[in-house]
DNA sequence: ACTGCCATGCTTGTATACAAGCATACGGCC
DNA sequence: GGCCGTATGCTTGTATACAAGCATGGCAGT
């Protein structure tokens, strides 16, 4: 987890602190369960408790830890029902929002997603995961910007904690990411040639695949699930 | 603003503070642009600091105010790019949520909404729109928990700042009461038969209302939007 | 009377202190 | 050896202190 002190601007070591946590718990860096104490963390990061404080009350907000007066700071497990909401406000928003940007993109738009395209090509090949997540939501963020409204990408992440960990566990999987890339390459074409009604049916489509590896997932980590029998 | 300071249970104060706060935005009681500060905010409600500047950096996430360092905290004003954010995520989501209400909902669920519609009735003849606007959003939160995905709501919420305002600012024109209510009804009879296209068409219609008055509501209160020529 | 400069008082962001409560470990007793 | 009670050390929630920066007002000079 990195953080950089030099930058002292206004409320940027808040955000720092919020996205590395995010970040680490997403990736299980800080595995499910995990206890942490505001002031520890704030010790390693260098800082106050403060600033941590408030990155962990977001965190909170996200679902993605729960605080425990007297007790500590929990990372939280997968809740299946909480990858369930995540899949619905997912589909509401991302499929709404391809739909927009099929009738609004025009061709340096179009070529955009395809840069974006052909780097995850690149990142596939490597095996690289992290970065193949970075783009991944690269994409998704990058159509929803097209729709004329970014909010939907920004708010969805809130809710999105839980399933965007079981996205990033999915990723090791046999052939997982040639599939991702295919799919991507049907939404982005459904997107060239305008066609709303294609582009938010590979788009659900797409967003489905993400539930397809949950039981393996739970068979792999039982521990990372809150509700494993 | 109300707050209970006798209770002092874990998180309670900042979360009270944070509802007074929005609900005193929302129905311009703190009317926009008006200046705030941590430290005048704390004295008034008779807490320090450090619980009002926690739900100010979430009214700030909210997009409810902006905290600017050093000069002090503003309630922001209406903007249109954000109403216009705020109505794509409340269609994406409760169109979304009253399809899913009206595949799933039984007699019990349908006679309490049936419940909230009669108290609407009731409050609408009343001319009481504070209690109105309580109703309003408790019918569609009601229609998003019987989704399933309860969630819905409270997310579309964290978005709908500014249109909730809007909402609110709306409720005094002549007849609007009259046609909200008409509006609910076609929705609940939508979900009683199990007809989700209706529904879902019934509810995009009525979402769209509130932007009907939009126009007067700028005539009215100029200052009050951030994009007033 | 006007302009420029500087000090002051306000703000937020973060650091630190204090209060309350919980779990655990240790000691004593049976 | 087991059980019970108490103290301690940890946690979070909130209170308070400090640092940095910005705008404004007052004063001095022209």
């Amino acid at each position: 987890m990195k953080i950089d002190r030099r930058v002292r601007r206004a409320g940027v070591m808040r955000a720092q602190i919020y996205a590395a946590l995010r970040d680490a718990i997403v990736s299980a860096e800080l595995e499910p369960g995990r206890q942490l104490s505001e002031q520890e963390l704030a010790e390693s990061l260098g800082v106050s408790r403060t600033p941590v404080r408030e990155a962990l009350v977001r965190l909170r907000d996200d679902r993605l830890v729960e605080i425990v007066p007297q007790l500590g700071t929990f990372v939280s497990r997968v809740s299946l029902a909480a990858v369930a909401d995540a899949q619905f406000v997912r589909e509401a928003l991302e499929c709404a929002a391809v739909r927009l940007a099929a009738e609004r993109s025009d061709r340096a738009d179009v070529r955009a997603l395809k840069g974006i395209l052909a780097r995850q090509e690149e990142v596939r090949d490597a095996g690289d995961f992290d970065r193949w997540y970075v783009l991944d939501d690269e994409l998704h963020s990058a159509l929803c910007e097209l729709s004329g409204h970014g909010v939907a990408w920004s708010l969805a992440q809130r809710a999105n904690g839980h399933l965007n960990r079981v996205r990033r566990m999915s990723l090791p999987q046999p052939r997982y990411l040639h599939e991702m890339v295919a799919e991507h390459k049907l939404i982005v074409a459904a997107v060239e040639r305008g066609d709303a009604d294609a582009a938010e049916e590979s788009m659900r489509h797409h967003l489905r695949m993400v539930l397809a590896a949950l039981d393996d997932l739970r068979g792999e980590h039982p521990d990372y699930f809150e509700d494993a029998g």
